[in-house]
DNA sequence: ATAATTGCAAACTCTTTGCAACGCC
DNA sequence: GGCGTTGCAAAGAGTTTGCAATTAT
């Protein structure tokens, strides 16, 4: 899948609009909350077209597709390496800028056979709303 | 061991079972693949029994179910906070047995106003295996 | 006795895909 | 014009659920 980087991509306003609706919002929409916020500027889009982009830019690193806990995937708009906490009661990932520890990644690479090559840190709590 | 008793959880034979090849194995497997090591102690059992059976184990604190990357859910016959490692080439789950840092908790809880739960650190690799 | 649990199959949710028409380079 | 991309709808993968029969306590 990593021969897409060879790929040209064409830039179609499809394309054009996802990407600027998800960099819009600091949440980490689901591909259905992001289909209903392209679908206001561009009515006739399919979800598969917004499926079938989110994959694509993630892919050539343009965004993030995050694999949080919950059912389904998310989308950051941001591609640079950061944590994110998820709220346990209503689902909402906000992102949480604590330093990227690389060093962790040395101590884990001592312990395993496994060739270490990322990590990913998420935190699990309740949000502002959620405490009332 | 985890033991089945003190809840208002019956013990049925289905239920022994799969904590049993659960508990037998330092995979995490999938559910599918679970289901096929208990057929064969138990040749009727439906898969529906192996998810609702993991799933009640896992609210109860039995074992824990583990959203790690990939598209299907993975379980953990042990209960006790760890960290985990996933080929990126195979899926192979392994632990990772690095101490749970809570410090890290607190520092994330400065940076936000969620209330912070808990936390997961994941790694990705390429296993032994795959490596070659 | 009675309430939890089971097997079965259908339903559900999320995501991917085949295909003919379309539109960017 | 060529070929990447689209909309549509159908298919796929993984998981959940309704129900009547069964079983643990």
């Amino acid at each position: 899948m990593s021969e897409l980087n060879n790929h040209s991509l064409r830039i179609t306003k499809q394309r054009q609009i996802i990407l600027d609706e998800l960099c819009s919002v600091t949440s980490h929409p689901t591909a259905d909350v992001l289909y209903q916020m392209v679908r206001k500027r561009l009515p006739k889009i399919s979800l598969g077209t917004v499926y079938r982009n989110l994959e694509i830019m993630s892919e050539c690193g343009i965004i993030q597709k995050l694999d949080i806990g919950g059912t389904q995937k998310r989308f950051d708009g941001s591609a640079h390496v950061h944590y994110h906490v998820r709220c346990n009661q209503c689902g909402r990932v906000d992102d949480l800028d604590l330093p990227p520890d690389f060093n962790v990644e040395k101590a884990a690479g001592k312990l395993t056979s496994f060739k270490i090559l990322r990590h990913r840190l998420e935190f699990t709590g309740t949000c502002p709303e959620c405490q009332s």
